[in-house]
DNA sequence: TAGCTGGCTTTTGTTTCCCTAAGTCAGCGC
DNA sequence: GCGCTGACTTAGGGAAACAAAAGCCAGCTA
């Protein structure tokens, strides 16, 4: 880690995967969308109520998950209803699941209601309570403190 | 997950712990603060140029920081130099760490550039790289498919 | 004590995000 | 074929986030 941080000024954050990640969903809105299509909310304006945003805006957010690859778009139809379009987590979506679950694990801890959370995420097989923790390849748990930060090949020079 | 769907009306998502966590770290540039924070970062023009944001902006998040008690300001000396204020991680800052994790995983896997990530982040004991992972108090690993959501005791009707 | 440097603050202007209110459009039920 | 409903789009405007440029101040160094 000393080492990492004295090479630090020598490559930008250009290649930063947190960055790149969070141009597609550094976001209120879009982190708060994506939570209703892990609950299971398919429809346009159920999004846009549940998540309390207005229909423009859920929208053109929507219409972004779509073209960035987190949500599938597809036609469904209800018995006596006409056609719709549905909205569905893609793997490429699911794939964000262990940050959501992180950021309510952290919003569990420090703010939630006395009373406690309004959610509760369990393991279906189980029914134990599910958290994002930090592990290594070979089977660790890892607590913060004992995290290496190293430059990857990915490192440019600024 | 149906039942909960079912009843998902009944509720508002004004105790919703992502929501809460996001007023908190819901922006880019805070979220990148902490990256650096977590590297080991501790001046704050080294924070300006790092993140690459504009001194007022760095002066504001990092105050907002410090007020929501995710860094600590303390005054520092280095041999030589005059004293000056150091902004580090506190216990609550720290515990954001699954979430930077979570994130710079989904970029390393479908934003990263084709030489791979700019940064490794690996366990200090034994080398190996570090993930967020979904586990439940079980212990079992929890895929993305295997998720329960359920009303929480926090729960308020709408 | 005069200058230099780090750590900010102030000012001004732009862009992004979001709102409300209203309008559009397609298709099913009647 | 007419209205209704779900799923949006359009128009107009406010607030928050950001940038660039410049100024301020404390405390070392000389």
């Amino acid at each position: 880690m000393t080492d990492f941080l004295a090479q630090r000024d020598s490559w930008s954050t250009a290649n930063c995967s947190i960055a790149r990640a969070l141009e597609v969903v550094g976001n209120r809105t879009t982190l708060l969308l994506l939570r209703e299509a892990s609950f299971g909310t398919r429809r346009f304006d159920d999004f846009a109520r549940r998540v309390g945003v207005s229909e423009p805006v859920a929208a053109a957010r929507l219409k972004q998950l779509v073209a960035d690859g987190l949500l599938d778009r597809r036609p469904y139809r209800e018995p006596g209803q006409r056609t719709r379009d549905e909205y569905v987590l893609t793997a490429k979506g699911r794939d964000l699941l262990p940050v959501l679950v992180a950021l309510r694990q952290w919003g569990d801890a420090y703010a939630a209601d006395e009373v406690g959370p309004s959610v509760l995420v369990t393991h279906h097989d189980c029914g134990a309570d599910v958290r994002a923790r930090l592990r290594c390849d070979a089977g660790h748990d890892v607590p913060a403190d004992e995290l290496a930060v190293l430059p990857g090949p990915g490192l440019r020079p600024s």
